[in-house]
DNA sequence: TTGTTTACCTAACAGTCGTTAGTTAGGCGT
DNA sequence: ACGCCTAACTAACGACTGTTAGGTAAACAA
């Protein structure tokens, strides 16, 4: 969030990152680093300040990693309901399945540190942060259950799979991704496909009539 | 490994938990707190020695993270390739694939805290540690292609679907698991039962011939 | 009995960590 | 011109980190 918030500071004065700015760098830096290596000073450093200056915005070390754990799922969370929402209210349940997978890979790979961070370091990250958490985490959870659940009332799924497993297991694999993507490879939109060919249809032979 | 080496002392002797004993004890630390906030001092409190200790049994840290890393990916390997060795040689394929998610799953949830520790901290570690881990890794991941190729070219999977990237999600959603299996919701052979349901025939209602 | 090896212990080292207190300097409203 | 607000700064604190050097006591081989 707040790319660059550059704003209402004439720019020949210093940087003035802000709050929003060392935000930005610490979620990257989570990102790229995970949670126990990056220290107040690195983050610090990055953005151009000291230490110290760092708890003019925030409270603590904490304070900063949960504003940035909460922001991850608020980004994924939007863009996923955004894309389901887009859609026609009489769209297939296949289709509207692989647009919110393609939301959720494209928010996780593509758009937001915050949320390559929140998969990265959440657990890394100290209980009581984990915890202050959770309930932004229920909420998105909610939303895929919800999705879920009413593609399976109209016999779009099959009736058989626990709701609630099938979404730790479909997330659960979207998020492995950040181990391994690469770019270079493939984008983000063409790696939902597979990710939605594989989960709908599978991957055996199939000898259909 | 080594459960418990208490052996060639008598018991009488103060526990001289040794190499292993450590080595047991540092794996199931990292796989309960994560790399970053599992010092030397807490592993040698809980191994009921002191932290200087340590260094008569390892040169450093990153040498003892570096052996429960390779023994992790040892164990799994050894667990996933013996149940498929264990098959008869004409068993079709969908028989053999389920075997090796059971194999993999029981090794990361049941049998080994090595191997879920391996996939809990491996995003932690020091880069030149993860490069240690890779010789291994990569001869773990060569098994499962080698599998995966030879379904494929027996006809039981598609055709095309890409190698590479299917074991890249089947392992990265298998090892998510970590993250949320509760033994008390259902075994770990239960869970794989239903992860191989889903890979293999997706879970899009279909109405078949 | 003597000497060696094994497996530990004690005590300290330099470095890093999150955090705090007190200070400074520019911009803005009055 | 005045004082306030904003956004930094410097310097240090105690706690904790991995690591090292040197000592100790029991077990075993000769």
């Amino acid at each position: 969030m707040a790319q660059n918030t550059a704003s209402k500071l004439n720019e020949t004065s210093r940087s003035a990152v802000g709050r929003d700015g060392v935000l930005d760098i610490a979620a990257r830096l989570f990102r790229e680093q995970g949670y126990g290596s990056v220290s107040l000073r690195k983050i610090a450093e990055a953005a151009g300040i000291k230490a110290g200056s760092i708890y003019y915005h925030f409270g603590s070390k904490d304070e900063i990693v949960a504003a940035v754990l909460d922001a991850g799922i608020q980004v994924v969370h939007a863009s996923m309901r955004d894309a389901v929402t887009a859609l026609p209210a009489d769209t297939d349940g296949e289709t509207v399945l692989r647009a919110a997978i393609r939301a959720h890979l494209r928010a996780l790979l593509d758009v937001s540190d915050y949320t390559s961070a929140n998969v990265r370091i959440f657990g890394q990250v100290p209980q009581s942060v984990r915890d202050a958490n959770l309930p932004t985490r229920r909420a998105y959870e909610a939303e895929w259950d919800s999705l879920l659940s009413r593609l399976q009332e109209d016999g779009a799924l099959k009736q058989d799979v626990d709701i609630r497993r099938l979404r730790l297991m479909l997330i659960g694999a979207l998020n492995a991704t950040l181990d391994w993507f690469d770019p270079d490879r493939g984008s983000a939109d063409a790696l939902s496909h597979t990710y939605a060919d594989v989960f709908l249809n599978g991957i055996l032979e199939r000898k259909d009539a």
